[in-house]
This record gives structure tokens, sequence and C-alpha cells, in this order.
DNA sequence: GGATGTGAAGTATTTCACAGCC
DNA sequence: GGCTGTGAAATACTTCACATCC
């Protein structure tokens, strides 16, 4: 009976659906930043995001007022303001859990580093890829898990292991203090309050787009 | 000025928020098929989703009545309904382009065939990979996308190319006549009205959690 | 008795529209 | 003149609660 807890707004005022907006403004700042654009207007941010100018300036006066009235924002004082909130002005270790080929991509992938999140250990189940270096790192056994997530401070991990390892993964990783899991298998791992979980399910958003293109 | 239409409900009456949750159902009834379970409640469900029993009975009615008063409904049934409205009863045909890293985890993942789709054919930009064998597939050359796509009757494309080149790709497919885009690039591509398009994007998924875990 | 299906009530979210300020 | 910030209005979504039916 217990009611979705991740769609709800938890402690703070501000609506989640709010928080997973922040994101997307933070990308297209920092694009206006390195094009050299120093103030934009919440009309110029919505063509760019194609949403309203009303929802941007309503999403950010949840925390302030960072516009300049007949100017629009600073590009950088929104951007510093928006990483603080989010708190990605200083960047996380994450570990990730799980080294097949979803795991090595993820490993490889450039893109998490420059926006504030830092990969720093790599853990697999299976002896038999303990030891490799994918990435630059070296690849972990469970069982140093703990030992590394409290040594190097992380606060949050990937999960890319086979389904039925998930959740027992997911458990081992909330018992070492980690408390935000991003999660690619194609099941809801249960965790409890105060940790945070996101699912990233390609056949669930494929069979979404579906229902759209059944009938035409 | 244009809202953000993805997210609005467009021809039909049904909110899309609605038909996002309708693929969640089908993967609970087919577990609970496996296991042998025939009928099963709005309660039931609603456990195992962490969803109110009253939100899937409302959902559910926007097509139709498929329960029984006093009983539930049938796991079959249901499970039947449920995949002809989200239009996965017959199997899609779906290209990957894209065969770096990512898309070879993409190509070798055994996920997408049971639930409804079939990944047919594979393209790349690079001449280095085309010819390969990744997946069953031989990669193919983009100059034949057009030829491929009209003959093997592809819908829907899943892109996993570098960031620059994903707008360009996009519109490639969009030429063709694909109509639904699974995009793992950092950006929003634009597309015209009446193509599907989601995008899967770690980044934002960790910097909307870091605002919940960052102060306590 | 027990669970569905659904109007009505209750919330949440978005958009409007305009006062206020640069 | 132009654009923000924001109450108020409008819309969307969820939950309630109960008549209805198996």
């Amino acid at each position: 009976m217990a009611p979705n807890s991740a769609s709800r707004q938890s402690r703070s005022e501000v609506p989640e659906v709010v928080i997973n907006r922040l994101p997307q403004y933070v990308r297209i700042l920092n694009r206006l930043l390195d094009d050299g654009t120093q103030v934009v207007s919440s009309q110029q941010l919505g063509e760019k995001l194609q949403v309203t100018p009303a929802q941007i300036r309503k999403d950010l006066s949840y925390f302030g007022r960072f516009g300049k009235q007949g100017r629009g924002y600073s590009v950088r004082d929104l951007l510093d303001r928006l990483r603080q909130i989010l708190g990605i002005n200083s960047p996380w270790n994450v570990a990730v859990v799980g080294v097949g080929r979803l795991g090595r991509a993820i490993l490889s992938y450039p893109g998490f580093n420059p926006d504030g999140f830092r990969l720093v250990a790599a853990f697999d189940l299976s002896s038999k890829v303990v030891g490799e270096t994918v990435g630059g790192l070296v690849v972990q056994n469970m069982d140093e898990l703990d030992q590394v997530v409290g040594r190097e401070k992380i606060s949050i991990a990937i999960v890319a292991v086979p389904v039925e390892y998930t959740q027992n993964v997911v458990d081992q990783l909330v018992a070492c203090g980690v408390r935000a899991i991003l999660n690619y298998a194609p099941i809801t791992p249960q965790v409890r309050e105060g940790i945070r979980i996101r699912n990233i399910d390609p056949v669930l958003s494929l069979q979404s787009m579906t229902y759209y293109i059944n009938d035409e």
C-alpha cells in the first residue's frame, strides 16, 4: 500500500519533477558557457530545452532569485548556483559493480568525469574478471567492497550485473554505506527509505514508444 | 514556445504517464505467468510495483474492463491485452546504429528479443568496424541504411554513436522511415512531429540523485 | 465476501498574466 | 522596453470511496 515514494516530494518542498529538470538546465548552461554566451533569458533557455519559459522561471524560483529583470540570467552565475543546488559542484566518487560488456562500456565512457562523477573503483562477482584493468581501474573482488567504499568515500554506485544478482549487490552496497544507485538491470531493486535508486531500462522505454507508433 | 510535446497526451485521451507504466505491468504479469499464477488483484499487483491499487485500476480503465469483480484479473488475459495495447504482441525489427563499446553491449544483450524487439541490423559510421560480426549481425555501412530499413521493415532504431554525430544519424533514420528512436547520447535530438524519441542518459540520472544525498 | 470500475475529491504541476524592477 | 518572480487560474494526475457485480 506504500505509494511510490520515489515520485513524491520527500523532505523538502521542491517537487521531484523540478529536481529532475535541473540537470538539463545545467547541461544547456554548460554549452552556453562554452559558446561564450554571458546572459540568457528564460525564453531562450526554453527554446533550447523545449520547455515553456514560465516553467523555467517557476522551477528556479524554488531556490531563489537568480535573474535580473529586463536582462535575464548570468550564465555563469546560474550554472554555479544550480551545480551547488544539485550537489555537483565538487565531484562524487562512484563505484561500478559488474564488468561485463555493459560495465566496460560504462567504465570507458568519458562523460561522467566532466559532469561531477569520478569512477574510482570497479568490482565484479566473477574471479575471471578480477585483476583485469578496465578504463584505468583494476577490477576488484566483492570481498573488498566494504573496505574500498569506506576508504574512497564512495556514496554512489552504478550496478551493471545480471538481473539475478542485482538485488543482492544492491543490498551489499547499501550495507556498505552507498546512498545512491544507478541500476541497469530490468528490475526495480528494493531499498530502504533514504536510499535513492534510478533504473535505466531500455526495454521499458521501447515498449512505451511502440504504443504511439503502432497504428498509423 | 512550443511546450514539451513528449510529456503531453498526444492524439488519444490516455495520459502519457499511464502509457509509461504499462510496460511495468507487463513485466510483472510475465513473471506471474512464469510462476504459474492464474489470477491477480490490483492489490497484489500494487504491492509488487509499489503503486496504489487504485492507480492500477484507473490506468487499466482507460482501455476497457479487464477484471472480474470479486476475483481480480486473469494474468494471461490481462497480459495479452496489455501487449496488444502497447503494440508488442508481434515483434518489432530494430536497427542499432553505432557499434562502439556501448553498441556492442546493446547488440549482445539478450533482453530485447523476449520482450518484443528483434535486433536485425547494425550500422556504424567507421569503415573499421563495418564487416565485423557482432551479436550475430554483420555491421553495415551507413550507405545501406535506407535500403535495409525498407527491406527489413525497421521502424525502431537504437542510436549509440558519439554525441557529435547523433543529430545527423537521427535525421538519417527519420528520413528512412524510422518512427521511434532510443538515443544514448547526452543530447535531446530534435525530431519532427510524429517521431517518438527517448533518451537514456545516466549522467542526468546521477545528477538528480545527488540533490537528495547531498546534505545529511 | 471481495474486488473491480469509476465519478468525485484531493493533490500536484503547469501555465497565465502582471506587478515590479533593471 | 524587456524580462524576472510569483500569486492565481488552469490543467493534469492520483487517490478515495462506493455502487456494482461475480
